[in-house]
DNA sequence: CTATAATTTCGACAATTGTCGAAGTAGGGG
DNA sequence: CCCCTACTTCGACAATTGTCGAAATTATAG
């Protein structure tokens, strides 16, 4: 059983930032912060069977394919994806640990402090 | 009072994110994908009091002070910081709820794979 | 009013990034 | 075997970004 416990401030405000791990999350916020990446990283994340091939996301976009690659590549090189080919089509997922990293960084999903006095244990459904 | 439902994948992966949205939320992402930001916004929120002065930040970094302004600048223009002058120096303080969307992007708190159940309704007090 | 300290603005410059067109690679179908 | 489709790599180029030194701004102290 996994049990989460919901804290009042994002961790990035509960204590300075090391040198490293700044420059670590830095290559990560690099990948996402792209308006075509971002809605790269979602249209795959939301595909059906959590996976799309390059030619589910080309369509979308006014970009030729080498951009479109090019942008796949970084998302891929930060690790916040994978591709497989499988036949004539390369397929991407999502790699869902690391999209995770970057929203426990600021995340603390509570805006305001929490009502009840002590921290809240809370369950999730399955994947 | 604000209730919020805490689900099992990170919104970013619940839909494809429309083009207005990417672009916006690229501007917040871009200004904390660089080291120095990130360790600037870690210091001022976790500075204490809430607030850091710019002559608190200068000295953990190797950066002369134009850089270390212009960096503060991005962030304020973003607006994940606020600044305000008293008497010689320049305080600056976090913006908790500008913060908080960039959690909610990626944020699903749950790192390992969640356990049993249906999503859970978690209460907060209001702002 | 001048001197001094804290911070920002300005102008310049090298490095990085997003984009394209052309060429390369890999697989499937005649 | 040759061609067509899907995708990536390469090389080029304009735009953006991170950094600095010099100058401007704002406030306190003498």
């Amino acid at each position: 059983m996994t049990a989460v416990t919901i804290q009042c401030c994002a961790p990035i405000t509960r204590g300075p930032l090391a040198e490293g791990d700044a420059a670590e999350l830095a290559v990560l916020l690099k990948a996402v912060a792209d308006p075509v990446r971002l809605r790269l990283l979602s249209m795959i994340g939301s595909h059906a069977g959590g996976e799309a091939c390059v030619c589910d996301l080309t369509g979308a976009f006014d970009l030729t394919a080498p951009t479109i690659s090019h942008h796949l590549k970084i998302l891929r090189t930060a690790g916040l994806i994978d591709g497989e080919r499988r036949g004539t089509w390369v397929y991407y997922r999502i790699i869902p640990e690391v999209v995770n990293r970057l929203g426990a960084l600021f995340a603390p999903l509570a805006d305001p402090v929490p009502v009840v006095g002590e921290p809240v244990d809370v369950k999730f459904a399955d994947a």
